[in-house]
DNA sequence: CCCTCATTCGGGCACTCGAG
DNA sequence: CTCGAGTGCCCGAATGAGGG
């Protein structure tokens, strides 16, 4: 960049030549060159970096970008670095291209297309149809990819070899008392049998790892991740992933403790179950928050072998009662269905796919008193992102349950009672009714002014909220006045 | 520390509305 | 007509601030 070498080092905080002792001499090009991948001597090239993109598609990407430059040539700017900045916006707009048309040919369906409305222009479909064509006809990425799930495949099968058999050392060779699931050594012989003989009763962990990893078409796939969150939003119903007659059932361990022990301390119960595959089977854990309330979370990356330490993320999965996962209330439900990642990820999707009794939801998931709420916006955030609990994890968008089982009618357009709220609770009523008040006032508000985004409507309300101190107050004095006959 | 007053907020009650 | 969800008004307990 032209920055004189003394002025680097002066940034740096380097004394006397430090940098050049501890870096630049030290870098050793040749070898960095060969770990990449490459021979010495050899020439990197991409050859689809030479497709030529026509420039009328590229003006479509960051189209002031010239005005701007030919004005400030012509005011005879002095300022190098907007100019830079310009020409590099300029200069990024065909590796957009080529980028968008490598994933056009592998991911053709892909919510992106549908979603950008640049690549809907019939140039920008020309280019995108011609782009197999237009690479150089030596260029194949098809051979790389092949070998490098090749290996990764037999790599995760040398993995789950040497599980196997690690667990089928006796205690305590087995970390058996490290490893957080159920019985290791029992349950994961059963699992192994039941995949060879691929019985009808083969448990739903073992189907899984099957699916799961570089083989499957999904993983990595941007059609799939797309579409799992625009059905993140969507109201449809999908059928449960888990038949009610499953028992892949897991207990619920200490959290961190990795001790096989359900909520009952009942172990012979809990080895009988299936074991979840290890790669990608979530354990829930519990969280005590105070001495009488705990919370069952469920962390979002399963456990890694042979350190059974869960990784816990903000983003984990606060839980609703096990029962919630049960239809039949009859039979033991104080452990929760098996929850695996299918190799996807797992979302909230997947997690109110397998609720069976949604009223189980709301001792968990019920929103607070209007007092608790110190802005309109927390109070919105608890329905467009679900609640955060520090240093716990987080409880679902209320959207996406009032949207499943919000409907005072059911799937069959009869009844008149929303599923996830109590019957005939007057407090979970008016609690509802109050939270309930505010969102409907913010789409209220959002659909008067065609184009209003939420944050606006949001700001408006909290200016609003400033006047009369608090949300509670604020919802007194946003409440429409009738006429009372009193009796 | 106690008392008074103002404010907050949960919950009871009455009412409307819509479905059965 | 009955029932139940949703809603607004009102009351009272809890809480906090300020003064003596």
């Amino acid at each position: 960049m032209g920055v004189p070498p003394d002025q680097v080092d002066a940034a740096g905080n380097w004394q006397g030549n430090t940098r050049q002792e501890v870096y630049t001499s030290k870098l050793p090009k040749l070898a960095i060159t060969t770990l990449a991948g490459f021979h010495v001597g050899e020439k990197y090239e991409v050859p689809w970096a030479e497709v030529s993109v026509p420039d009328e598609l590229n003006r479509m990407i960051f189209p002031f970008a010239e005005d701007a430059l030919a004005e400030l040539t012509a005011a005879g700017c002095k300022n190098r670095g907007m100019y830079n900045f310009l020409q590099l916006l300029v200069n990024l707009r065909p590796f957009f291209w080529r980028g968008i048309s490598a994933i056009c040919v592998e991911y053709p369906n892909s919510c992106l297309f549908k979603r950008l409305r640049i690549l809907s222009t019939t140039d920008a479909k020309g280019f995108m149809d011609s782009w197999p064509s237009a690479l150089p006809s030596n260029f194949n990425e098809a051979p790389t990819r092949e070998a490098m799930q090749l290996l990764t495949a037999r790599m995760r099968g040398v993995e789950q070899g040497i599980d196997v058999l690690i667990n089928s050392l006796p205690y305590p060779y087995n970390f058996g008392n490290l490893y957080p699931y159920p019985s290791p050594a029992s349950s994961n012989a059963q699992a192994g049998q039941s995949e060879a003989s691929g019985s009808a009763s083969e448990p739903l962990h073992s189907t899984h790892t099957a699916s799961s990893g570089v083989n499957s078409p999904s993983v990595g796939n941007p059609d799939v991740e797309m579409q799992d969150l625009s059905n993140e939003t969507s109201a449809s119903e999908s059928t449960p992933q888990m038949s009610t007659g499953n028992n892949s059932t897991y207990p619920i361990p200490k959290d961190s403790t990795g001790l096989n022990v359900n909520s009952n301390g009942d172990l012979a119960a809990v080895s009988s179950s299936p074991l979840p595959s290890p790669t990608n089977s979530l354990l829930p854990y519990n969280v005590p928050i105070s001495e009488y309330i705990s919370l069952n979370v469920l962390p979002l990356l399963p456990p890694s072998p042979p350190n059974h330490d869960s990784v816990h993320t903000p983003l984990d999965m606060i839980l609703p009662p096990p029962s919630a996962f049960y239809d039949d209330l009859s039979k033991k439900c104080d452990s929760y269905p098996l929850f695996s990642t299918c190799g996807q990820g797992f979302t909230w999707k997947d997690l109110l796919d397998q609720v069976k009794r949604p009223v189980e939801l709301w001792s968990v998931y019920k929103p607070k008193g209007l007092g608790d709420y110190s802005t309109v916006e927390m109070l919105w955030k608890v329905w467009e992102e679900g609640v955060y609990v520090d240093g716990v994890g987080r409880c679902p968008p209320l959207r996406m349950i009032e949207e499943r089982w919000g409907s005072l009618k059911n799937k069959d357009g009869q009844g008149r009672h929303a599923q996830w709220r109590p019957k005939s609770d007057a407090k979970a009523r008016k609690i509802w009714s109050n939270f309930h008040f505010f969102i409907k006032e913010i789409e209220k508000r959002r659909n008067d002014v065609a184009g209003t985004s939420a944050n606006e409507v949001l700001r408006e309300l909290d200016v609003l909220r400033g006047a009369h101190g608090n949300v509670n107050k604020l919802h007194q004095s946003l409440q429409v006045k009738k006429p009372r006959n009193r009796k």
